[in-house]
DNA sequence: TCTGCAAATGCAACAATGTTGCATTTGATG
DNA sequence: CATCAAATGCAACATTGTTGCATTTGCAGA
């Protein structure tokens, strides 16, 4: 078993979930855990679908839809919503890049800055309670948009 | 001129943020000033709608959203984006509920609940950013459903 | 290796939410 | 009251997300 050919680290994530290995799960999760931030549906979209264009479409838009909403539902995905209102999608697992500090959207030009400051702490939950994660989000205009 | 009808005080908002006192504007504001939570379109079209119901459609679906827009340009109302990704309207002059304190969301069950602790400072921006809001957003399992 | 079945996929159609273009109406101003 | 830009209503469109159903596929067991 030397020669086999190639095994993403995501088959091994999604066969350790418990749910079935597919082409379209690989695909996904892997795009998921190489961004370097959330991603929206329209871009895995293009992207997927962009990276063998030539082909047939490499994965049905709806597909999409449900392979993303079944790691999410295994934990190995998670689900945000964008100021935009658009969902975005990040490996649970992938190493947080940004994980570690804030980030300030600039509600004009949609950019995002990371700022040195540290998170806050997470509050005081009542019992029973459990803290999955916790987002701070700090939005206004950035120095280029607010210069005009 | 003494006979004049109503003049709710989102009429002199509207007037002093300096834009065109009109029926529709009003009517919005109103709403929004009224409610206990930020509303979102649906539901302000059917609390708009259905008050007046019997003489024709109140208010314009389209026409609605652009209240909102021209609401929020000119600083009567804000904007945000709930947990569906859906646009949420409240009125900044009304008394904000909700702004002292920090929210629970269970991604189980989808409820909201009210924490007791306060939310955190904002964090120091680099030179020449504008901090228009900050959203501290705490997610995880609430003791109902943690307890199955 | 083959077989069978539940899960996953692709396709079409639909639903909800938000936007644009344009003709008509209306608020404010002189 | 005359005027004009802004606001409104209507129709059509765009984007994002969902549902139903027939076909394909991963995987477990014979």
């Amino acid at each position: 078993m030397t020669g086999k050919p190639k095994i993403s680290p995501s088959s091994e994530q999604i066969r350790a979930a418990g749910v079935k290995v597919t082409r379209q799960r690989v695909r996904v999760l892997d795009a998921l855990l190489a961004a370097r931030q959330p991603l929206c549906h329209g871009e895995l979209e293009s992207q997927l679908g962009g990276a063998e264009a030539g082909s047939r479409r490499v994965i049905d838009r709806v597909t999409l839809y449900r392979v993303l909403d079944s790691l999410v539902a295994c934990g190995l995905a998670m689900r945000a919503v964008d100021p935009r209102g658009v969902f975005r999608f990040s490996a649970t697992g992938a190493p947080r890049q940004h994980a570690g500090h804030v980030h300030f959207r600039c509600t004009d030009c949609g950019g995002v800055f990371c700022l040195k400051a540290e998170p806050p702490p997470p509050p005081a939950l009542p019992r029973g309670f459990r803290l999955a994660q916790v987002e701070f989000d700090v939005r206004g205009t950035c120095a280029q948009c607010g210069a005009r």
